[in-house]
RNA sequence: GCCCUCGUAGCUCAGUGGAUAGAGCAACGGUUUCCUAAACCGUAGGUCGUUGGUUCGAUUCCAAUCGAGGGUACCA
């Protein structure tokens, strides 16, 4: 009953099929050369009325062969075998080659993908070795809004590529080992209370954190207090001097005027703003008795915790104890987060394990010659940079660029990766420019360092995303809100119910905790990662647009057709059911279902998540469409409503599927 | 000073060198005896910062420029 296909057809994967006839086609017609670039030119249409995909390199071909566009374009298409799953090509404006995938091909693909645990999506042929590294967070310090898009990209990248048949590691390179755990041990030594240890040792290791962090802070600021006030003064006389220039009446000059104008001002802008945050700090001591008694109690608080963290370095047998007792608390902290976010690692290799292989790297790139001291510090000088990277400082510790060579290093033995995912946000762009670097003159050429950076989570004014009072934002009560604001909008629309509340108090919980967590993390993944991102828990939260939410709501829409109906998903599959795509809602939507490995194709590409929630919003819009339009359970016939059903099941797995890759779960009702 | 990123609708943001640049929100109008209206359909809204260049074709690539943010030797 369907076309068979040879095994070039059974793909779904319609821009590669096409690529392939399209390369084909031009053997002969274009250069060798050229061949492969001009098959790049399938595109999926963006108007229907343009077909389902288009060729575009007939302009360009026509251009180097000296021949008109249109009939470069109409030999291409005599040429261009694709009569086993496409309608005739039509030539259109000047040159392009509009296609149109054939009916019962899109039903036997369908067929196909219904019958098959991964939906019809192929593994990639060319297995890689990967390694992810993400999330990262500092042992010593609670989770924050700033780990959320490290975690949750990994999380969603490594996902991806097991799904497409790599092999991946996901190390969480936690930070388990600098100078945060000296102030740990700093605290503990002098201003620990022990029933609060007892009762919660995270909670009491965090406040300790806090409060060392907090005097250390108030004596830098002690210190560099004068020199940002002569800071402030100097660019307030640069300013006045700049304001006094008179026009010069020449106009290079007066536009460099006014640029040293603009660039006082900013200048006295920061310089201001340094002196008041600076000022702020000390404030918060000095107008608190007991903080100010400690303050001068512990007055070498700073090299004292720099100290310890040298002493546990060294291998101080207390503090080695203390950093032994402190460490798995910590870590099963981490987890209930990890847990909660639905966010995995196949390692977890902090900085602490790669303590024993530092000296020996920094010692193999001094004895190739490939770092050198200067100013006391063991620096590797690096091609087109006017900044080393240090690598030894001049008291002879570490630094976190030597722990990440060593961690290359033995990445490189133990896994032999084709490529490794930093997941770091884009402030450390220049660290990793350095990092490759070394890496490729300690010989790793072979291998493919990626930084995939991202931007900031902001708040509504622009800013770095904070709370009112200027902290930063707690990771674990950032989800907490999401949930309960989940809570609240599940609770609503449950009592709105035209039949009565649907759900006991425990599955509105669960739900509220999947659509709340799901939310969170789509509306980060949904973002191009690149790029800096305003924090809204309404727009995360909203109903429409490209949300997790709207994504759940067309899956739970899905599965209460199927409870409605009484309709078996599993005896359905098994029941060979021939599709009929009689309308385009329809047609649109199987297209839809047939275009996720092109859309996965897509997020791993450039390691762009967001590449497949465009997607996936675009297919529950699809099915949202349908679903107005083309009743199921109520179709004319027996047959239109299997038809429908096997649609739906599909749409429901593809949706799952595709979410599952973002990490986020699917309820059945809601 | 040098380096990096960004600039698209009133707002928040997508956008793969291709035809008439998209979505959500906000605004305006419509749809419910019908499987979840937490929905759907429609209208309006644009000098893709600016100027050059490359190209058959540029929001996309290159250069310059303006604006915003970030980084820039012993923190990570």
């Amino acid at each position: 009953m369907f076309p068979t296909f040879d095994d070039c057809t059974v793909s779904m994967n319609f821009r590669s099929l096409l690529r392939e006839r399209l390369t084909a086609a031009l053997a002969g017609l274009a250069p060798e050369a050229e061949l492969s670039s001009l098959a790049e030119l399938v595109v999926p249409s963006q108007d229907p009325k343009f077909g389902d995909y288009q060729i575009n390199c007939a302009m360009a071909l026509g251009k180097s062969l000296k021949r008109p566009p249109r009939e470069v374009a109409q030999e291409l298409v005599n040429r261009l075998k694709v009569d086993d799953f496409c309608n005739p090509p039509e030539i259109a404006g000047p040159g392009f080659i509009n296609l149109k995938l054939k009916d019962d091909y899109l039903v036997g693909l369908l067929a196909a993908a219904s019958g098959d645990e991964r939906l019809g999506i192929a593994p990639v042929a060319r297995k890689k070795q990967y390694i992810v590294d993400y999330s990262a967070p500092n042992v010593a310090k609670p989770m924050h809004v700033g780990h959320i898009r490290s975690s949750v990209i990994g999380d969603s990248i490594y996902r991806t590529l097991k799904f497409q048949g790599h092999n991946v590691v996901g190390d969480n390179h936690i930070g388990d080992w600098g100078t945060q755990f000296g102030m740990i041990i700093y605290g503990f030594k002098h201003f620990r209370d022990d029933a609060a240890y007892r009762a919660d040792p995270v909670a009491e290791l965090s406040r300790l954190y806090r409060l060392v962090n907090q005097l250390v802070g108030y004596f830098e600021a002690k210190e560099e207090l004068p020199k940002l006030r002569q800071k402030l003064e100097y660019a307030t006389a640069a300013l006045a001097a700049a304001k006094n220039v008179a026009p010069a009446g020449d106009k290079n000059a007066d536009k460099k005027n006014a640029q040293a104008l603009k660039k006082a001002e900013s200048d006295v802008k920061s310089a201001t703003e340094a002196v008041g945050e600076v000022e702020k700090k000390l404030a918060a001591i000095d107008g608190d008795a007991a903080l100010s008694a400690l303050a001068a109690k512990h007055s070498r608080i700073g090299a004292a915790s720099l100290e310890e963290t040298a002493k546990l370095h060294s291998g101080d047998e207390e503090n080695l104890k203390l950093w032994r007792e402190f460490m798995p608390p910590c870590l099963e902290a981490l987890e209930e987060t990890y847990r909660r976010l639905h966010v995995t690692f196949d390692e977890t290799l902090g900085e602490s394990f790669y303590h024993d292989r530092l000296a020996a790297v920094v010692e193999f790139y001094e004895q190739k010659g490939l770092a050198r001291e200067s100013d006391g510090a063991l620096c590797i000088f690096l091609p087109g940079q006017d900044v080393p990277m240090l690598i030894r400082k001049k008291d002879g510790a570490f630094l976190y660029a030597t722990t990440d060579l060593a961690t290359i290093q033995y990445r490189m033995e133990r896994w032999k990766p084709d490529a490794v995912l930093y997941v770091v946000d884009h402030r450390q762009s220049l660290h990793f420019e350095h990092l490759f670097a070394a890496a490729k003159l300690a010989g790793y050429e072979g291998c493919d360092f990626r930084h995939i950076s991202f931007g900031t989570v902001l708040g509504k004014d622009g800013r770095p995303y904070k709370t009112r009072s200027g902290d930063t934002v707690g990771l674990k009560g950032l989800l907490d809100e999401a949930v309960e604001r989940a809570a609240t909008i599940v609770a609503e629309n449950d009592e709105r119910n035209p039949e009565g509340p649907q759900l006991s108090a425990d599955e509105r919980r669960r739900v509220a905790e999947t659509v709340g967590i799901g939310a969170l993390k789509y509306a980060d993944l949904s973002q191009n990662r690149t790029s800096d991102y305003e924090f809204s828990y309404d727009k995360m939260l909203a109903m429409n647009g490209n949300t997790a939410t709207y994504m759940q709501y067309a899956y739970a829409r899905v599965r209460s057709i199927f409870r409605r109906g009484g309709v078996d998903a599993a005896a359905l599959r098994a029941k060979n059911v021939s599709i009929v795509l009689g309308t385009p809602a329809e047609r649109n939507l199987a297209l839809g279902l047939l275009r996720c490995e092109e859309a996965i194709e897509l997020s791993t590409a450039d390691f762009r998540p967001n590449q497949l929630t465009t997607y996936l919003f675009e297919l529950a819009n699809y099915y949202s469409t349908f679903f107005e339009q083309c009743p199921v359970l109520k179709a004319e016939t027996s047959e239109l409503r299997d038809s429908r059903l096997m649609l739906c099941d599909l749409t429901a797995r593809t949706i799952k599927l595709g979410l599952s890759l973002l990490g986020i779960d699917v309820v059945e009702q809601m």
